[in-house]
DNA sequence: GATATAATTAGATACATATCTAAATATTAT
DNA sequence: ATAATATTTAGATATGTATCTAATTATATC
């Protein structure tokens, strides 16, 4: 197994010094190594460390002219580059970087008011998208393959609300769960209601 | 900037272990704890450990049954994965890891056969394939954006091998540069001839 | 050859973290 | 209540690593 391979490549990763690098290179201009250090306040010997850390996970590429060493982005690696977590390195151009991406802060503040520090779902939330939110959380706590009694069903649900009865039929609604003959039983993720997808 | 967010979340892929409770998770079933401490060879707490990290990186979520907490990939980090590097992870199925991809393997064993210890080029590789390797290893030490004089270019090949002739003819053969005038500039990656797309 | 410049290597320090054992907590069963 | 089971927390240890200063190496210039 390679596991390896991949642990260096996001060990690489894993260092903000490192992505500091990478975002200057970003411009797709070389930058030599005292020029890095200035820029990143650091001592020229840090940056030969992080240097030869980023060219064995063949980042970049260096080039020698007289004493100078001349730092670039591997082409290979912006090629190979299509991680959504690295999209600010590989975007040339004038994209602007979104401070967090507003679905998830969306999600966050939706499991952060409506359920309450013990679990439990306050309210169930009016807007839709909400909605969604919160039932997909309650959602992923089910047993996939699992296959449930009605009563199993409101057992559960009344850990978050006592209305079970609501959250049931959402479930089936929004086709996070199938019911046939009053078995309740999960459907694989790929057909829930996606929240993102709303609006 | 949220620098500190793409670095957590390659924090918690660059651990050996955590990848193997990844890959354990990838078939899709619930694993509990005491059952990844045995198949992992850990201890309870370490497993714990390392959930803690991997569910704050949002890549698993946790259901309680009775007394037992059961592990699951997260729904979201499968949709959102669409990582080279964890591929491993997402392909459901049948498909098998390569042990390393061959591709790589070639680049590897020309740069290490065709190039002695002081960089120098022994012979221009007479494989087309290789011969792309070892000419793109060279283009990549080139600085773009400068204009090379024939003398100039002359010089660069020769600190690699004595026919320069041939290799500059090479360059503009399969789109490393363009001439003008007796002028030589490098050309963006894209235009290169890549050796993995050839045979 | 002597000097200047940039990079690298060596060695030290401080901080982070993977792992363990032992103790504490949470939940269920008797 | 008490006992049983699974997890979590606390604390200790060992390893890894980011950073620095000082010394060494590599290359070019005088």
């Amino acid at each position: 197994m390679q596991l390896d391979k991949i642990v260096n490549y996001h060990k690489a990763l894993s260092d903000p010094t490192r992505l500091r690098i990478l975002l200057l290179l970003s411009k797709g201009e070389e930058i030599h190594g005292q020029a890095l250090a200035e820029r990143l306040n650091l001592s020229q010997p840090t940056v030969t460390h992080h240097a030869a850390k980023l060219r064995e996970a063949a980042m970049i590429t260096e080039r020698r002219d007289k004493n100078t060493v001349y730092f670039r982005l591997n082409p290979e690696f912006i090629r190979a580059g299509s991680e959504a977590s690295l999209s600010f390195i590989f975007s040339k151009g004038t994209q602007e970087l979104e401070e967090q991406s507003p679905e998830n802060s969306l999600k966050e503040s939706v499991l952060r008011n409506f359920f309450a520090k013990d679990g439990r779902l306050r309210q169930i939330p009016a807007q839709y998208k909400k909605k969604l939110i919160a039932l997909q959380y309650m959602a992923e706590k089910l047993t996939p393959g699992t296959v449930y009694s009605e009563k199993e069903m409101n057992e559960f649900i009344k850990q978050y609300h006592d209305d079970y009865a609501t959250i049931r039929r959402e479930f089936i609604m929004h086709q996070f769960m199938y019911r046939e003959h009053d078995k309740y039983e999960l459907n694989p993720p790929e057909m829930w209601t996606r929240w993102e997808n709303v609006k």
